[in-house]
RNA sequence: GACUUGGUAGCUCAGCCGGUAGAGCAACUGACUCUUAAUCAGUGGGUCGAGAGUUCGAUCCUCUCCCAGGUCACCA
């Protein structure tokens, strides 16, 4: 945090002890009693003006035109902005007019939470306003607000706009860029519309852990902490699926759960450490189910959004009613490149990848090379919903070995706008089998893989018991929601994405200032005069000091007791 | 991680060949009883991201570092 305060800031301070002077509490404890919002007055008003005789409204002051004894400014609240519109002997019908003159007109500031009662009515030039009877302080905004002008026709000056302020500071962004409330109005209607799906299919929203002892279910590296009472590392959750599966095994039907993963790798505009995904498990289905099932839930989840199932993202029309076409993994690259890799053996693939100018390293197995083709050539061609299905077994140890194509597994994913958004199985319940696959990753693993799968003892001992045939979907739920509000970057569709840490000035602690004697309220003027640490300041002349001091209290008009000069002296000693 | 663009007032941005900075909005003082990017007159506000170097002198040139955006790589 800055520590000198601005200029801007030290007046809406003292505007703050003004308030408190004139026995107005700028941060009330009582209830406010709304009963009329922004957006419903304007949508409503002209068709029924008798219900707005007597409203009360509340929100932040956004911007103001005083003229004179009378004023216009807008109130923002959750819905929208409505123009309010204060006449000095109105709201003030007495002789004493401070309630105007002072308070409204000089100690108010934009961002202020203000309440507001009064009738609702049309001005001169036919705008939809309120006119003010009574006016309460509610909360006082200390710091200033960017102010984005906004023109009738849409045009925005001085937009705020900076991406670093914006996501660091979102409460600012939400406030003075209000359209970006419908990006999280949104991604909130896409998860209740999917959990209302499956609730009415009968499937149990279920938690499982988040830290766990294996990071099983997924390939990617992870975070590790550690319980101090254990005394073990744990593992925040690279993925939920190998819990939900042991929850079939204990005889629910179905199961689901949104929750955030943690991946400790690389951050894009399509990937955040933390990121919230949503799986399900419904037993005695198959992947061939499980396709019919996302294209009804992904057909609701578009209509809960948009109304309708085709949606624009960026310069094409997303159909999202089914059926999609699927394509199998080898299908789709001999589409793509003209090349039939469905027979190629290992030495084979090096050499496609090779023609291709596509990097390969030595740890990367037959099912990896292929998926580097696929994401090469395949991948950013698929942009109306697709199923790539059918991938070969050695990338996919916890699917299961397909019914009918030896070395292919049955799994499908689902790509829309060149991005994976979806990935499904017809599930591995053998447990013999499912051994065998997860030591074949323990294999990569000494290959130099990284990311290959550990075994998870508990988990094998699950499905030894005996899981019944059953299908599982994750979805990427941040994607989803780029892709429902046609965003590109997954930091836009987070409230607080990742970020580096705020650069903190070098700066002493107020406290080892008051150490050497200083008081706290004359810290900040030290700060300001540009003495950032006890030593800077020992370092400086303790006469200049103690004149600065009465200089910097004139001129930033600090109402606080100059220390006397022995107090400022002893400071330096 | 690589390359690239940027970081100047509360916000959005100018700043020429190196001579320590400007505008609009916001703020402050004043005027104004239907304005709406309100208007009019006046005023203040800046360790020019941080540090080092070159120089008589650096917002500007060089180097290192920090933060962010973009592209690519890695990665679902």
């Amino acid at each position: 945090m800055s520590i000198a305060l601005s200029e801007q800031e030290i007046i809406r301070r003292e505007s703050l002890q003004q308030l408190r002077a004139l026995g107005i509490n700028p941060y009330p404890a009582e209830a406010y009693d709304v009963t009329a919002w922004a957006q419903d007055i304007t949508d409503n008003f002209e068709a029924n003006p008798d219900n707005y005789k007597q409203i009360t409204i509340a929100g932040r002051i956004m911007t103001r035109r005083i003229m004179g004894s009378a004023s216009f400014a807008e109130i923002q609240d959750s819905t929208g902005r409505v123009q309010i519109y204060l006449k000095r002997d109105d709201i003030c019908p007495t002789e004493d007019k401070t309630l105007y003159n002072t308070v409204f007109k000089k100690l108010l500031d934009i961002g202020d939470y203000v309440g507001v009662k009064g009738y609702v009515f049309l001005t001169q030039t036919g705008e939809i306003s309120i006119h003010v009877q009574e006016l309460d302080v509610l909360s006082k905004s200390l710091k200033p607000l960017p102010v984005v002008k906004r023109e009738d026709d849409g045009t925005i000056h001085d937009g705020f706009t900076d991406p670093e302020m914006r996501y660091r500071q979102r409460y600012v962004d939400l406030t003075v860029n209000p359209e970006f409330k419908n990006i999280f109005i949104n991604r909130s209607k896409v998860i209740s519309a999917m959990r209302n799906y499956f609730n009415t299919q009968g499937w149990m929203e279920v938690e499982t852990p988040i830290l766990q002892p294996v990071h099983g279910g997924a390939a990617a590296r992870p975070f590790a902490t550690h319980h101090n009472t254990l005394d073990m590392q744990l593992f925040l959750r690279i993925a939920n699926e190998l819990y939900l599966k042991r929850l079939i095994v204990a005889g629910f039907d179905g199961v689901y759960e949104f929750g955030k993963m943690f991946r400790n790798e690389g951050m894009d505009r399509t990937h955040n450490p933390e990121f919230t995904a949503m799986e399900i498990y419904v037993a005695y289905k198959d992947y061939i189910w499980m396709m019919g099932m996302v294209e009804e839930c992904l057909e609701t989840v578009a209509k809960a959004v948009h109304g309708v199932p085709v949606v624009q993202v960026g310069p094409h029309e997303i159909n999202f009613a089914g059926p999609y076409e699927k394509l199998s993994m080898y299908d789709s690259i001999l589409k793509y490149t003209g090349i039939d890799v469905s027979a190629m053996d290992e030495a084979s693939l090096r050499t496609v990848c090779a023609d291709l100018a596509i990097e390969v390293d030595p740890s990367m197995g037959k099912g990896k090379l292929i998926d580097e083709i696929f994401s090469a050539k395949v991948e950013a061609n698929l942009i109306q919903p697709t199923y790539i299905t059918d991938y070969p077994i050695e990338m996919t140890p916890l699917a299961k070995k397909h019914r009918t194509k030896d070395g292919l597994v049955e799994r499908f994913e689902l790509f829309v706008n060149g991005k994976e958004i979806a990935n499904a199985y017809s599930e591995l319940n053998d447990p013999i089998d499912q051994r065998e696959r997860l030591e074949e990753q323990l294999i990569l693993a000494g290959r130099g893989d990284d990311e290959a799968m550990a075994m998870d003892d508990d988990f094998l001992r699950a499905l030894e018991y005996g899981m019944p045939p059953t299908s599982g979907l994750g979805i990427g739920i941040d994607r989803l929601v780029m892709l429902m509000t046609n965003q590109s970057t997954i930091q836009e569709v987070l409230f607080f994405p990742q970020m580096r840490p705020e650069k903190k000035a070098k700066v002493a602690t107020a406290d080892d200032f008051i150490n050497i004697g200083v008081p706290a309220e004359w810290v900040p003027v030290l700060n300001k005069m540009g003495f950032n640490t006890v030593e800077e300041l020992k370092a400086g002349n303790p006469n200049k000091v103690f004149n600065d001091l009465g200089g910097m209290r004139k001129k930033l008009k600090l109402d606080i007791t100059m220390p006397v000069k022995e107090t400022v002296i002893a400071w330096f000693e």
